[in-house]
RNA sequence: GCCGGAGUGGCGGAACUGGCAGACGCGCACGACUCAAAAUCGUGUUCCUUCGGGAGUGUGGGUUCGAUUCCCACCUUCGGCACCA
């Protein structure tokens, strides 16, 4: 037989394969079906590594499954619409519609290289007009069933291009336009939302789902669902002393993401996850871009507040909400009045507050949250302890001369721990720390002992400031200035602190105690004080509803899903704007809204649908007047959030699947894609399923039963690929060279599936080498037959145990130990070879088996050898062989033997030995005698058919 | 910063449910074949060692007869953070 030579059998038999339709995958009720699908790839030119990476493997378990009995489907498509094409068409002024087609035409050519078994009948661009006219009649159903609304969102805005910019167009520290380097800005929007937040819940929940646990994990923290209460603070002018005008009632549930905007009046609602701390806030906050905030802002804090708000915006989210930054505000001059006892609060504003979560505002409870407590000190607002500390640790620093001599040995007689150490320069002093009990003795024994014209204060679980003539406890804002007074009088350095907490905040040792956000019993909140930690949310939750000032609410870190993008090249938002009768929906009939294809491309990249002479005008569908069609299109996640349903049938026109085909093949059994969409993409599609099955469109609660993820590969460098790095590894290079099998094999080999790894070009030898050794070895077939009965089971039990190893990691995406255990078995094959195996049936028997292990991982080489040694074509279409468990069973068992966790020693066995035969074995080893020393062991532990451990 | 992963020889990785750490491969060294080289085949390859043994799975602790595996803290690194897809 001649040698190896790739580059002549893969396009021989990928030409039949094709020829022949071995891939193609129809209806058969007589089959079990199984629908295997890997992430749409997005066409950016060339076939990356990466889409090789995640194909591959998935490609090659489709096949297991088919070759398990499955009848299999493994579609493949293109997510064609998207900003690459339009950076195209501005840089280059390539039409994105000729970019992208020539890469989808270049990129085919690239997938079918690799062998995979997709039925090219079923391929789905998303960019066609025969899929996009169902993308924009799935955005009209969601429309009618009340799914899709419209609100003000701000974008990243390029003033200099007049376009709306991507956060990956927005570079540096400054965020300035990747284009011309201006500084973008935030730009209030209308723009069209799909109403995630309504299936929230139902999201929360993966029952019968065989995803992975980290990206069920991932989704429930991006949903984020926290519990709590809304409660309504009125807002009151600055000169105002009297009493506020009572709050209205509640107005009752609403919509969560529709709150915000309803926000009016005098009138501030406030999502807080800690009803139970509502008597210590003593401020609140907005974000900068709260609708009230102009309202509220004072004309003498304009200035200020117009400045912050402008500083805010040129921020991300995630800047923004980092718990390690420098917290900062201003006071906008307004006040509103905390239900719960009528106190007076300033309303600030701070970046740290985001209008997208709750709703844009918060009451600050500077003692109980971290970001507050931080704020508050900074710019001294007052902190009142409202919780107590589960602890009970109260801690007290007594000052250099503050008490009467012997103080100390008084203390140590009453048990309490404290230690001297010198403050400042002021000599000793001493740091007392004390539980709960021992804080009354401790205060009596402060008021006998404390000098005149001295204090000494007692924070953490207890607040008591013990003067002369009596001890103030802090328990509000007034007793909180009214400490300050006292203690300026008596030492005047204090005179800078504006609040108590302030002053002892500058003491090192107190500040472990100052601040806590766990539950405990409520304290200084009026009727309330007492209320154990476990019933107090729910209780005060009670009573604010029952005041009309509150009630309960769930809240979500979920938004809902923005889905317009000022862009053209998108699947067009078919709504049209009449002056008369608002938005309406073009008529389903007139679908699809196709794009123009005679656009200009400024330079700027500004919308050319926006610029286009005539597109956007229209016919009101309601009054048959004139009226203009929405300009946006589509996020190009709506287009992946349903390309299974168009996998079904691609040319399907009545509807946007063929109801047929979806009743046979749906739900998708396996889906295979990178872990960088475990949260985005992955709860779209989810939603968007859920949504249709609410409309009747489709059934079942889930569209994916069973997801796998791979990791990424990075450059050689172990940075991430990409064309400005130069670490770009290019598969069409490597195929020419080694072939697509052993680049199929080398990438299930080379690394973990589900964690990727650098790209490494060094190890591809490796499989190169394996794929000419098997075709060597299967190419040699007669021999002596001489071999002993002994190495012929041998032989079996090597091919039966590979067999279920193989299998086995099949099942669980472990293709790295499936090439492995190939490997290994060749390795066992050759040995046997050497013995006189060649010619006996259970070479043939091991040849016939190793070959249908390697054709899902090498599907050409396999073929090719498959046909060689006379087998009828075609191995893909061959079952799975079955592990004969007597043939794998081994005769003798090798025991390794430790004394006290340490290998001493190993021993062979019958694998059918009892076990106390197997200890008296380990127990006469020479080893473990020499370590025993005479003495009798103290244990003896066996664990079947693994260990001996004696414990001397 | 927050959420989720991952850290094992010179390198990629293996180790099933807490039970022999380093399978398989790369690289390297030596040998065979060859005039020679490539290819191929064979042997060896965690580190230290006084050759008895000792240490060792990011770091520090803990649980256990026994820990790469479980628990706590920390370090490094990768993915995501809502207009890249």
């Amino acid at each position: 037989m001649n040698d190896y030579i790739p580059q002549e059998i893969e396009p021989k038999w990928q030409a039949k394969w094709e020829a022949d339709g071995l891939y193609h995958a129809d209806i058969d009720e007589s089959r079990p079906k199984h629908y295997a699908l890997t992430m749409l790839p997005y066409p950016s030119g060339d076939l990356h590594i990466g889409h090789w990476y995640a194909m591959t493997p998935s490609d090659a378990r489709a096949r297991y499954k088919r070759m398990n009995g499955f009848n299999v489907m493994f579609p493949i498509g293109f997510d064609s619409f998207g900003l690459p094409a339009e950076n195209a068409a501005i840089s280059r002024g390539i039409h994105p519609k000729k970019w992208t087609y020539a890469n989808i035409e270049n990129m085919r050519k690239q997938l079918r290289s690799m062998g995979a078994m997709w039925d090219w009948r079923r391929e789905a661009v998303s960019s066609n007009p025969q899929y996009y006219k169902w993308s924009e009649w799935f955005f009209i159903q969601l429309y009618k069933h009340g799914l899709a609304y419209r609100k003000m969102s701000p974008v990243d805005f390029c003033p200099h291009c007049n376009t709306t910019l991507a956060r990956e167009q927005v570079w540096g520290e400054d965020r300035h336009c990747e284009r011309c380097e201006t500084p973008v800005i935030k730009k209030d929007l209308e723009q069209w939302f799909f109403r995630t937040t309504r299936y929230a819940d139902e999201l929360l929940n993966y029952e019968g789902m065989d995803w992975p646990e980290r990206v069920k994990v991932l989704q429930t923290n991006w949903i984020g669902r926290s519990e709590g209460a809304e409660v309504r603070f009125s807002v009151i002018s600055d000169q105002s002393s009297a009493l506020p005008a009572p709050v209205p009632p509640w107005p009752g549930r609403q919509d969560r993401q529709a709150q915000v905007s309803e926000v009016e009046g005098s009138l501030i609602t406030v999502f807080t996850t800690r009803p139970d701390t509502l008597w210590g806030a003593t401020f609140m906050v907005l974000s900068p871009e709260h609708p009230l905030v102009e309202k509220i802002t004072t004309p003498d804090h304009k200035v200020e507040v117009e400045a912050y708000k402008t500083q805010a915006a040129r921020q991300t989210d995630i800047e923004r909400e980092a718990v390690d930054k420098e917290k900062t505000g201003v006071f906008t001059g307004g006040y509103a009045v905390n239900p719960v006892n009528g106190e007076k609060i300033p309303i600030w504003i701070a970046d740290y507050v985001l209008m997208t979560y709750g709703t844009g505002a918060i009451m600050a409870v500077p003692a109980h949250d971290e970001r507050d407590f931080a704020f508050a000190i900074r710019y001294g607002l007052p902190i009142i302890p409202v919780i107590d500390r589960p602890d009970g640790i109260s801690k007290s620093l007594v000052f250099p001369g503050s008490v009467a001599p012997g103080f100390a040995d008084l203390l140590q007689t009453a048990n309490i721990e404290f230690y001297a150490a010198p403050v400042g320069s002021l000599g000793d002093g001493l740091f007392v720390t004390l539980r709960r009990e021992q804080v009354d003795g401790y205060a009596a024994l402060m008021r006998q002992h404390l000098q005149p014209g001295n204090w000494n204060e007692i924070v953490g679980a207890h607040w008591l400031f013990i003067f002369d003539d009596g001890i103030m406890e802090l328990d509000g804002v007034s007793s909180d200035q009214a400490i300050l007074a006292r203690c300026k009088a008596i030492y005047p350095p204090v005179n800078h602190n504006r609040t108590v907490m302030e002053m002892v905040n500058s003491l090192p040792f107190y500040r472990d105690v100052l601040f806590h956000a766990d539950y405990g019993a409520m304290i200084n909140s009026g009727e309330f004080s007492g209320t154990p930690g476990e019933t107090a949310k729910r209780r005060v939750t009670q009573w604010l509803k029952a005041k009309g000032v509150g009630d309960f609410a769930v809240n979500y870190k979920l938004r809902d899903w923005l889905i317009s993008r000022q862009r053209y090249w998108g699947a067009p938002i078919p709504m049209i704007n009449c002056q008369k009768c608002g938005w309406n929906p073009v008529p389903e009939e007139q679908l699809p809204v196709l794009l123009p294809d005679d656009v200009a491309w400024k330079p700027t990249g500004e919308s050319p649908l926006k610029l286009h002479p005539t597109w956007k005008q229209a016919q009101c569908p309601v009054c048959g007047g004139a009226a203009e069609r929405e300009t946006d299109t589509m996020d190009t996640f709506m287009c992946s959030s349903w390309y299974h349903l168009r996998y079904l049938s691609p040319h399907y026109d009545k509807a946007p699947f063929d109801p047929a085909e979806y009743n046979y093949w749906m739900p998708v059994d396996t889906y295979t894609g990178g872990i960088e969409h475990a949260t985005m993409h992955l709860i779209y599609t989810r939603f968007f399923h859920k949504a249709l099955r609410d409309m009747g469109v489709t059934e079942g609660a889930e569209p994916m039963i069973q997801l796998h993820n791979q990791g990424m590969v990075l450059g050689e460098d172990h940075e991430k690929m990409s064309k400005s790095r130069g670490n770009v590894v290019a598969p069409d290079k490597l195929v020419a060279r080694y072939g697509a099998d052993a680049v199929r094999a080398y990438l299930m080999f080379f690394a973990r599936w589900d964690m990727g790894a650098p790209w490494n070009s060094t190890g591809i030898d490796g499989t190169v080498r394996w794929l000419r050794r098997v075709w060597t070895l299967v190419s040699e077939r007669s021999g002596p037959g001489t071999c002993s009965p002994e190495s012929r089971r041998n032989l079996r039990r090597k091919v039966h145990q590979s067999l279920r190893r193989v299998t086995r990691d099949f099942e669980t995406f472990e293709f790295n130990t499936i090439v492995s255990a190939l490997m290994e078995l060749l390795n066992t094959m050759y040995a046997a070879r050497e013995a006189g195996a060649v010619g006996t049936p259970e070479w043939d028997e091991a040849t016939d088996i190793y070959l249908r292990m390697l054709a899902p991982v090498c599907p050409h080489i396999a073929e090719e050898l498959w046909a060689h040694i006379g087998k009828p074509y075609s191995i893909h279409t061959q079952p799975w062989p079955q592990v004969d468990e007597a043939a794998a069973q081994e005769d003798e068992i090798t025991i390794p033997i430790q004394v006290n966790g340490k290998l001493r020693d190993r021993i062979v066995v019958p694998a059918d030995t009892e076990d106390e035969q197997v200890k008296s074995a380990a127990l006469a080893s020479q080893a473990v005698q020499k370590y025993l020393a005479g003495k009798p062991p103290r244990q003896v532990i066996y664990v079947k058919g693994r260990l001996v451990n004696v414990v001397a």
